[in-house]
DNA sequence: ATCTTTTTTGTTACCGATAACACTCGCTGG
DNA sequence: CCAGCGAGTGTTATCGGTAACAAAAAAGAT
């Protein structure tokens, strides 16, 4: 099957060359420019040559070399995406979100996966930057150094999501994951819990996370009560929360309320408690964070923090396209986090209106 | 902030405009070729002038632009890969799988979902062949009509992942939905199941998922037995098997197992039961496909076929980076896909050894 | 010391498009 | 009847690199 004759290979690659514009110009009679110009559906051609040459090259199956054009052009139609993780359904929702509108505009994307590695990240807006992408987007707002000032040199908006900065690179698109801890420590407070932990992976890896618990504590100390940290050294994941609740069960005194690092450790301490023959919410309370889909086939769903993702990508996206087309717009937006009161925490003290 | 003085505008450009290869040459006192070689790591260049320009190149912050650079060689280091979502945990997974060893062979990857739209699919492979990309991956083996052609064509070598033919477009690492499903048929007709129902979403979407059925019916059918079908017209969702479990209870006779499109849905479908006040596997059993996580931190894991997703990912890159490498390796590759026994389905019949 | 080799370096032509400007018409208006 | 104009089209330079070949310098052989 594998032609080594050089020349027949050379042979072949010349028949199947990709037809090229100098081939449509040759075939319709036309100069090089004008099929560029029909093609891109820019003024300059007459409407019956545009048509021509329209047909002309569908029918000879030209496909225009991007490489070439981005190239003369100073600038492709390309958005890279930095996510720290496929494997969390938040940021897989966050894309989806944003890669509609981007189509819309014309706009291919690509994504990377940084492993919540700062460096990566870094390697990774070196490597893009040689591709002239027509925009960047970068998952929260903590980059390596150097990074954010590199990015602010190079002529290129980079949007910046899921996290909020007052100080922004550029545009910025999430949500203030402190606030949103410590709304749902006010909220844990309201409920009467005293004896709360919180059940995350190390810190360092997360620092969206790590916000969160600040707030989370804010709360918590305002009404004099410390929490209990626990650490689990793995992935964020099912399993990680499991072990942790596990670990959280025998800390002295039990905890009442155990708070996770996001739904996924939720729903893994939630069978942790259900293994161990604990009633949720009678014996402990559980609080996750996100919003899951999961919780809506959930006998009990989590009590946690809805983040609007798919909005967010959406919202992120727009505001992008605009940038990119230069109309200014907002630099900041923070979206808005509800408390899902959920069925994991006990139901409000008494005196209070119910939840419905 | 936006300078409306051409001039300026200019000199801003000029003042802050990428370095680019000849800017090096100068510095450094040689060719601008010199540069291309020490820079690429080619042979040809004097070990004292490589370290010479490879100082000066990081010292000036030289970052070489790519689009020229493939548009020389008429390739480019990336890898575009299509999926029909990212909501599927399965599909970020072979991803991750696939990241690392296309990292590592300097590839880059570019991602697309095609929601399960052949068309879509299609059109997003002639938007990618403009890009000239090292490879190309599709998920599963069913195009819209001329895509194999089109791909056989254009040199560039293919991957089609997640599913297996026996007429590959190039490389085709996967499972064989079919045998997967008889698999599961054969365990369910040997636990003694006689009224199964199969709960998915209307065919056409996921062919994968069909030719897993088609298995399944036929290990009933070998034991006289015809399964009833229920489709959820949504997205493969908790929520669809929820919804089609609740169905299925209504169904006379009351079917005694759910097979679910994957696990997903089997989740909705457990919750659905639990809801139901059935007892899973004593009232009915579930088993669904994939073997995702959640499994591992459910009281009650699934019964399920294990997807080695992973470990497919692994596989196929390194098989399709030999192949860009130009080694001719497999062209097939079908991966085993155990059942996991899980505790949604009843213990096997007296007699017979006891699950451990 | 001279003639090969081999290594290193430089030159030139192109990759496949686009931008900017130049030209050719056919028509209008003085 | 011809300058003036605008639409439609063509020409030329360029984008930032790389391949292929040519030239120069260094190393080795006789």
């Amino acid at each position: 099957m594998t032609q080594t004759c050089v020349s027949a290979n050379v042979a072949r690659m010349d028949d199947r060359k990709a037809v090229k514009i100098e081939d449509v110009a040759r075939a319709a009679g036309v100069s090089i420019m004008s099929v560029s110009r029909a093609l891109r559906g820019v003024e300059g051609v007459s409407e019956a040559t545009r048509a021509r040459v329209a047909a002309l090259a569908t029918e000879m199956g030209y496909v225009p070399n991007r490489l070439a054009g981005s190239l003369a052009q100073a600038t492709s139609n390309l958005v890279a995406i930095s996510v720290p993780t496929l494997f969390d359904a938040v940021f897989a929702e966050i894309i989806t979100g944003m890669r509609e509108t981007f189509t819309h505009a014309g706009l291919e994307t690509i994504i990377e996966t940084s492993d919540y590695d700062p460096a990566r990240e870094a390697d990774w807006v070196e490597r893009m930057i040689t591709w002239s992408p027509a925009a960047l987007v970068l998952s929260g707002v903590d980059h390596a150094p150097g990074v954010a000032e590199r990015l602010r040199a190079v002529d290129i908006p980079v949007l910046e999501i899921w996290d909020v900065t007052e100080d922004p690179i550029d545009l910025c698109v999430g949500i203030d994951h402190r606030a949103v801890g410590y709304e749902m420590g006010l909220h844990l407070v309201t409920l009467g819990y005293r004896r709360p932990a919180y059940i995350g992976i190390p810190p360092g890896r997360d620092p969206r996370a790590e916000r969160r618990l600040s707030g989370l504590r804010k709360a918590f100390e305002e009404a004099g009560v410390a929490i209990r940290d626990i650490r689990v050294n793995a992935a964020p994941s099912f399993e990680a929360g499991r072990d942790g609740a596990v670990a959280a069960f025998n800390l002295e005194p039990r905890p009442d309320v155990l708070c996770f690092l996001n739904d996924h450790l939720a729903f893994g301490g939630l069978m942790a408690c259900e293994a161990a023959g604990l009633d949720v919410p009678g014996d402990i309370g559980i609080a996750g964070f996100n919003g899951l889909n999961i919780n809506n086939v959930l006998q009990r769903p989590l009590t946690t923090s809805v983040t609007p993702r798919s909005l967010m990508g959406k919202t992120a996206a727009r505001l992008l396209v605009a940038a990119v087309a230069g109309v200014r717009t907002d630099r900041l937006v923070s979206m808005p986090v509800p408390v899902s009161h959920g069925r994991t925490t006990r139901p409000r003290l008494t005196g209070q209106r119910a939840e419905p």
